[in-house]
This record gives structure tokens, sequence and C-alpha cells, in this order.
DNA sequence: GCCAAAACTGTACCAGCGGTACAGGCAAAT
DNA sequence: ATTTGCCTGTACCGCTGGTACAGTTTTGGC
């Protein structure tokens, strides 16, 4: 049996939520408790009956949006491989459909919490960076499967790392969000997925 | 004649560069004008007498960075189109040397700016803002420049946008940046400026 | 419908920060 | 000798992030 939903969870989800969003706009320092639950509709007490400090805050948020990232990649590659046998088959059209996801963004991507973190070190305690980088391999050895799995079939028209290679795909992603989001030009994120597929087909489709 | 530098310029200089650091390490927010100055060896008055207030930090800061940086293509590539005459090699000399710079710098890459104010847009003024747009938009003209000049001597090998192809420089910089700050790793930034010029050859070098 | 746990509210408090104001001091350039 | 640039010292203020803790309402399971 599933646990239904109780309010405080809900709350919780709220919170983090409202606070995910004011982080992205202004950083963790300047997001502060008093606007968040004013957002929510909550008091100060509310909030850290929740939260032990605006540390633990920071690590929930992260769970909150790695869990929400997996589930994202595993189930555009995972549609994407019930299209398709064939890994480099698979692979692009896992991208494709990834660069449409990311089109269809109303406003475009909202930004990732992990670059939000990496320029703001220094605010965060261990586990929270520990998350940060544990997220990140687990995201490169995720495509490292894909790119390995393609290699094994269809020998690259030039010798390259397929480590870098797998690294490449988070790369491009945080690099077209921060382009996007500077320039105010939401089709730079998809673009640049795209463009990362055209050289995966140009180094293995050959 | 060349002006001296002025005890009032070095003192903004050292300033300047107290403040970058900080906010590359933990946000601009939670960057205390108090602790910068108290970095620096001069009094808060002192610090007011340089800038009229916080923002205007952020204002010179900015332009600082990105007058560096400026540089540092400008030192990179053209230094690169010394050694060549061939509008492919040029830019593959300058991405190996841009590569190594990277590799040299001790502690890696310290962070972009631009990056970091993308984080925390809500901060700034609209100035600020406006400044890593301009920012962002000159370096891909500039990338875009060369590889223009590429694709008009070698046809690519696939169809590809020169755009977003320019474009995908700064975001493979950008992310190689986090992902190394991000894992402690400072060999991720060089290598994959390097797949980018593995992927430039792979387009225009067959 | 009772009861215990969950989910809060209310109040009080503090340090520190950004920012202002203003009265100087000191050294170098002219 | 005087101005100009570059600061120091002191005093002050409003705001807010954050902490602490006691008390109150709501909810869900029985």
């Amino acid at each position: 049996m599933f646990r239904k939903a109780t309010k405080g969870q809900e709350t919780r989800e709220r919170l983090l939520s409202i606070a995910e969003t004011a982080v992205l706009a202004k950083g963790f320092a300047a997001t502060s408790i008093e606007e968040v639950i004013a957002e929510a509709g909550i008091t100060k007490s509310g909030f850290f009956y929740h939260f032990a400090d605006k540390n633990a805050l920071a690590h929930e948020m992260l769970q909150r949006y790695v869990v929400a990232n997996d589930q994202v990649f595993e189930q555009t590659f995972g549609r994407a491989a019930e299209l398709s046998d064939d890994p480099l088959q698979r692979f692009l059209i896992g991208l494709k459909l990834l660069a449409e996801t990311m089109a269809d963004l109303p406003n475009g991507h909202p930004g990732c919490l992990i670059a939000s973190v990496c320029y703001q070190e220094r605010l965060f305690d261990r586990t929270v960076l520990q998350l940060t980088a544990d997220s990140v391999r687990k995201w490169n050895a995720y495509f490292h499967e894909h790119i390995a799995a393609i290699a094994a079939v269809y020998p690259p028209s030039e010798p390259v790392d397929l480590d870098q290679l797998s690294a490449m795909m988070s790369c491009i992603v945080d690099g077209g969000i921060i382009m996007g989001k500077t320039l105010g030009d939401t089709t730079i994120l998809p673009q640049q997925i795209l463009l990362f597929r055209s050289y995966i087909k140009l180094l293995f489709a050959r």
C-alpha cells in the first residue's frame, strides 16, 4: 500500500519548489527564508519544523532536483529504447526527444541546481557538495554506458576518449542552459543538444 | 606616455580581485563588503570612496573579467595566427594553446563570472545583465568569424549551423568549468576543449 | 469521538550587513 | 603653498537572516 502524501509532505514540497525557483534566480544566500514562507503562506516557525536550518533545505532541494533529473533522463532514453534496439539509434532518438522536451519548456530551462551550487560552494557543507559530485559522476556513467554500447558496435571514425565524450553531454547541457539564460534565448539549449547529437552521428554513423 | 598606475588604481584592483575570488566561491550576496575590506586592509569608508555601492563593484568586476577574458582569447588565437595562415590550422592551434593554458592553471579555472551572474540574475541591475549578454554575443561572434573562415575553405562533412557551432565553444567551456569545479578535476576543462577541437577537425578536415 | 502525534503559530530576540554622513589626515603633484 | 587624490575614524540606522522555545490547532488511526 502506498502512503498517501500527508499534508506535511505537501507543504515541504511547496517550500522546496518555491525555494528552488528563488535560488535559481538569486542564489542561495540571497534567498531569504522570509520570502519563501511568505509565498508559501506559512510562518517562520513552520519552516523550521520542516527543516533544521537553511542547509537542510539546500540538501533536500538538491536531492529533489537530482531525482527529478534522473527521471527525465530515464524516461527520455527509456522511451527511446522502446523505439529501437540499436544502441546508436536509441541514443540518437533519446537526444532528439530530450531536445524536444527542452524546447517545449515554456520559459526555457529554469536552471541547473548543480551549477548554482558550484558557484556558491562555500555556502554548503560537505554532504551537499558530495551530493552534487556524486550526481555528476552518475550522469557521466549513465551516458558512458550508452556511448560504450555504441562504440562496441560502431567503431568511431576517429579515436575518441569515451569518458570525455560522455562528460561532454553534461557540459553541453550546463553550458547551453547558461547561454540560454544569459541571452534570453530558449532555443540555444535544444540546439546544442542536437549539435552534440550531430557530433555523435558523425563519429559513429559512418 | 603611459599613465603610471596610481595608488588608487592599485587599491581598486586589489578590491576587485578579492571580490571576484569571493564571489566565485560564495556568490555575490554572500560576499560582504566587510570581508572584502578586511582582506584588502582598508576601511569601509575607503571602499565607498572607490565604489558608489555594491552594484558598482559588480559592474566593474564584470568589466574587468570580460576584458581579461578577451585578452586571453586574442592572445591565444593571435599567437595561433602567427603559426599558420590556414584558417582551420589557426583555429586548431588556438584551441590547443587554449587547452594548454587552461591545463596550466594551478588550481584549475577559478570560474566564469558570467555563469555566476547568470545564476543570480535578480541581484543585478540591467546594466550588469546587459554586459554579460553583450560579452557572450561578442565571444560567439568572435568564434563565428574563425569558423566561418574555415567553412569558406573547407566544406563541412555534414551540414552544420555555424552559429550553433560557434556557440558550442562557450557552452563547452562553461560546462567544462562547472564539471571541473564540481568534481575537483582540473583536467576536465582542457579535455573538453580538445574534444571540441576534435569535433572541428572531424567536421572540416576530411 | 478520543488521543497522540504531526503540523504548525506567536513572540521575542540578536548579530551582522549594507549603506549614510561627516570630519578629518596625509602624501604627492603642481 | 595649496590643491588633489586617497584614504581613516567614528557614529549611526533600518532591515533581515537566523535561533529558541513555548504554546496551539489539525490530522489520522483506532
